[in-house]
DNA sequence: GTCTAAACTTAGCCAAGGCTTACTTTGTGT
DNA sequence: ACACAAAGTAAGCCTTGGCTAAGTTTAGAC
């Protein structure tokens, strides 16, 4: 019964050593914890820049969910002390929320870039930044800095 | 009592359209669906090629969940037609589980030599390909295959 | 000033993906 | 040959994040 030797057959990389391996899905699975709720924070940031309010219907609009769902979720975030909400009021967001809704919003924008830099059209850029900006670590988001630095010398609207 | 006017005051980019936004949501979230199916049938697959076989307690061992937690899902990727299960027995992929495996770890491959050839560690590499790997449209993952082929001539390993 | 549409909330449903606890099966070691 | 540990399964619980349907509040039109 074949068991325990390190076997590499394939193209490239052997199975990485257990504890090791389960901690990377551990790291996955803490991410989409927090991925909705800094969704939710970032954009309602961003209405709030863009738009000078945001109402539960322009988010549910934009997050493409029932007004329902968003109305469960902007309770969340108050029991999460990021937002300040006054039933059938507009939003703002708490010092908490402010803060993660500019490190989310930097973070986006530089995977945004780094995507265009790579040479990617608009709509693949931003449905990819949107997905991959809860996943690239702190190592990995510096790098994609300093690509978009050496390759676009001058440019960014 | 503002309400409509495309103000951009920020860094860059003003809000997208609302269908363009809501769309981008609907992506991310239509790939946290089929995520960790694929990331079973991946694991699976690679305990099938470097192990010789996949057994349950390997998969959560290597997942870091409970054993439950993974009988439960083999039902499910029984039901969905992925894998092939008898009680009490090792696994197999059917055909359209090792498609999906192939698939899979073709893509994380990928992902994973480009942000070596990025520059990143070993570590965060490995992390953050895991959670890269559902959310990087084939559009960009062909430009990250040509980064890899310009950027590293020869090596790989 | 009132009435009505739009915005918002609440209640209750569902599926997914974790968990623990308790049970069954398998297969080894002696 | 059997007993017992390890592997696997089953049942039942919890939380999240969707939904619909029904009710409430707000505010703008007239």
């Amino acid at each position: 019964m074949p068991h325990k030797a390190p076997i590499r057959s394939k193209s490239g990389d052997a199975l990485p050593p257990v504890e090791q391996h389960a901690r990377q899905y551990a790291t996955v699975r803490q991410a989409h914890e927090t991925e909705l709720i800094e969704d939710y924070v970032e954009l309602i940031g961003d209405l709030l820049t863009h738009r000078g309010e945001a109402r539960a219907a322009d988010i549910a609009a934009r997050m493409g969910v029932s007004q329902a769902t968003v109305s469960k979720m902007i309770r969340r975030l108050n029991e999460l002390g990021l937002v300040n909400s006054r039933p059938y009021r507009s939003l703002f967001l708490t010092e908490a929320g402010e803060a993660m809704a500019a490190h989310s919003r930097e973070r986006h924008d530089i995977v945004l870039h780094f995507l265009r830099a790579l040479g990617a059209s608009d709509n693949a850029a931003r449905i990819d930044a949107e997905g991959m900006e809860h996943h690239v670590s702190d190592e990995t988001l510096d790098l994609m800095q300093r690509f978009i630095a050496t390759s676009a010398p001058t440019d960014k609207r």
